[in-house]
DNA sequence: GACAGTAGGTCTTGTTTTAAGACTGAGTCA
DNA sequence: TGACTCAGTCTTAAAACAAGACCTACTGTC
């Protein structure tokens, strides 16, 4: 299967994956959630090729997880900011960095914490049901064909 | 930087990455979830290399995502199956699933539906802290270094 | 006004990963 | 005996990535 052909498959998460899914996406996306804007930051912060650094910023604009917004005009200068659709990717990202504390952290323990503003404590993510707020793991769900389906796909 | 070493960068995200953040492993893992379990039936599914599929479910064997359990001795026959510390990745699949379906979806709608056994609704995946049960966005998280921290991370 | 420095890239070259598909080997079935 | 199944490995070519040189506008310093 060629990689580009995923996003036409009827599964929201080969779709997902076509954007997000490749080596480096989310390690940007991660730098922009910390507040890194601009190219040389990403760079420096991640020790990416200014090459694929440059290919993969211009994939996120033009899918629209990040938006370019101009904060000098001599010479024009841009920084990249995350946009709702960037946002929402939150879960997933805050989730990735979860199940590496908890299986990749060592006796050191977890490399960055994370504070929940409103009640002020340190938190871990937890998946919840939409509808009746009850904690979800993947052996109380079952799956099956949507209206989007076509012959198979998640 | 190099991938392999990405698994010594002191970031969980990074870490969670250095495993699953290549092109296909999310996909076979979704496969996994779907209760596929032997070689030929991933192939058939995913639709991707055979050469690739071997290398892959043996990396998630060895990081104890899978385990490789006989069903057959003559000749032997394995098949994979989740273990803990693979379904622990549940809530980062169904994130993408969910943000796929909500950005890509189109006018037909999800290609799959899930249903929360307990409450018998179809849902979709939130997050909330596991500390005050309230429903977490990027924008009410603080990060600080933790204890496993060296210079930066994340 | 020459020169160094900064920001945001592009280009080139060589190495790794993937894709596609042929091939292998052990055993079953008819 | 020959066809078929399952679970791979091997080969070759294409695509992606890493590293670092190079380019284009400016700005600031002497």
């Amino acid at each position: 299967m060629r990689w580009n052909s995923l996003a036409r498959e009827p599964c929201s998460l080969a779709r997902s994956l076509a954007v997000v899914g490749d080596r480096w996406t989310l390690l940007v996306l991660r730098e922009a959630f910390l507040r890194t804007r601009r190219f040389d930051e990403f760079e420096a912060k991640l020790g990416i090729a200014r090459r694929v650094l440059s290919e993969r910023l211009a994939l996120l604009v033009d899918e629209g997880l990040l938006q370019k917004v101009a904060y000098q005009d001599h010479p024009p200068r841009y920084e990249y900011r995350l946009t709702d659709k960037g946002l929402d990717l939150y879960p997933v990202i805050i989730g990735l960095v979860h199940w590496g504390d908890k299986h990749y952290a060592g006796k050191r323990g977890a490399p960055m914490l994370h504070t929940h503003k409103t009640c002020g404590h340190d938190f871990t993510s937890v998946l919840t049901c939409s509808e009746c707020g009850e904690v979800l793991s993947a052996r109380d769900v079952t799956v099956r064909p949507g209206p989007g389906a076509k012959k198979r796909a998640a």
